[in-house]
DNA sequence: CGCTACCTTGATGAAGCTCAATAACAGTGG
DNA sequence: CCACTGTTATTGAGCTTCATCAAGGTAGCG
């Protein structure tokens, strides 16, 4: 891990990671006894958390704010590939196999962290099985959640993308709602793989379906029945 | 699991099974309790293993042939995400959260199949602290590959995922040598995101890097590194 | 008020898709 | 062995989509 500035956990972080989805079956001992290992970090934004093939000595989970995960294909150019809120994980992958990193993270917006040492988290593994299974589920779901991006970018237009990313974040409610976006719409863009521009014009052309930015990080999302009918390709 | 023909394990299948990758820290006679749950199939070409949503009640390993894995995005539209070849596994995902195949697979080839019964491979991981943090790692190890795969889709052009994919197939060895498709074009194509005709023009691209098609399954590479190069970037 | 990011909008060009025609096969049956 | 046929790969032409480049516009902030 890189040079974070740390800080002990305090007790408001400690209730906050028991409703992260990866430690809810861990009995509250147990989290106690994981959590004692661990240590909180604050990034600023742009801060680099860890790069990639860097030794994965922690587990990082994001306590407040946005982490980018960014994956690199050449020597020049990297991309940014998924956005982990609030009681999410980064860094899982490195933690299980090659003990490196796969990818690289970075903070999007400031965040507060919670660093987990690896050793701690293998034991806690090896000892209880209810995390264990969790975790088997855990990773399962992560690729669930990536090859449906994969289908994605391959399958939909710029501006169903958007849609998808703008359904994604009405949490199954449904009518009229205003969506805040957590970080700068470039950010955005790059993370639905497109431009800043292409972002832009998209949003216009939804405009039609009842989606109106509001500012600069809302947007209202007037009927998500209608979105999701053009997401999935009724309309055209 | 749909209703393919199955028949017992062979001795043969075994040896196969013992090698593949997943089952490597597992005992001998781990295994051979492991297989005595399972059965072989044999699917023909473009049968379908399971459909997306469907319970996942068996984990199958590929024996021989090709397996796709499909995402479906809407109703109508899904594509192919990976390519599952001998040794490798397909369904792992739905084992362990929702008890339901995120995806579909289908053979591509014709395939011979193991399949385990999703209770006993359970039941085996819980017992078997190695085979778990194989698991662990095996289930990391694809999310790399899909992260990758994500950030090619959004970072290179159709000539530069083509010489990727064909660096994938020559095998770490360096130098001159020809390499056998697997299956059809229409289907490489689909996987690598783009139409039939732009893989063909990728091809023809290529071809000034020492990239000839010879006949229709085999693809002479004549410098790797040459090749490696263009997909990094060096060239454009 | 003026600065600096960020977002939007417009014009242009290139990459890749669609449609359509041709060419290379593979399998079939004569 | 060869013609026939359905399938798959290639090639070409036109077009859509999206990226790029460049120019305003807007919001936050000293």
């Amino acid at each position: 891990m890189t040079d974070l500035p740390r800080e002990p956990l305090t007790d408001a972080d400690a209730v906050r990671l028991r409703s992260a989805a990866l430690f809810v079956p861990l009995p509250r001992e147990a989290l106690a006894a994981l959590l004692g290992e661990a240590c909180a970090a604050v990034a600023e934004p742009f801060r680099v958390l860890f790069e990639q093939d860097q030794p994965a000595d922690h587990l990082v989970v994001v306590i407040e704010g946005v982490v980018g995960v960014m994956a690199a294909v050449g020597p020049h150019e990297s991309c940014l590939v998924e956005l982990i809120g609030p009681g999410q994980v980064v860094g899982e992958a490195g933690l299980f196999d090659t003990g490196r990193y796969p990818v690289a993270a970075q903070a999007i917006t400031g965040a507060r962290l919670a660093l987990i040492p690896a050793a701690a988290l293998r034991e806690c593994l090896d000892t209880h099985a209810g995390l264990r299974r969790h975790m088997l589920g855990f990773l399962s779901s992560r690729l669930r959640v990536l090859v449906q991006q994969i289908a994605q970018l391959k399958l939909m237009s710029a501006p169903q993308r958007v849609g998808s990313f703008l359904l994604g974040l009405t949490q199954r409610r449904a009518g009229r709602q205003t969506i805040r976006l957590a970080c700068e719409r470039r950010i955005i863009a790059g993370m639905l793989g497109m431009t800043p521009e292409s972002l832009s014009r998209s949003l216009r052309q939804l405009r039609d379906l009842g989606v109106q930015s509001q500012g600069k990080r809302d947007i209202l999302v007037e009927d998500p029945e209608r979105l999701r009918a053009f997401v999935a390709g009724i309309t055209e």
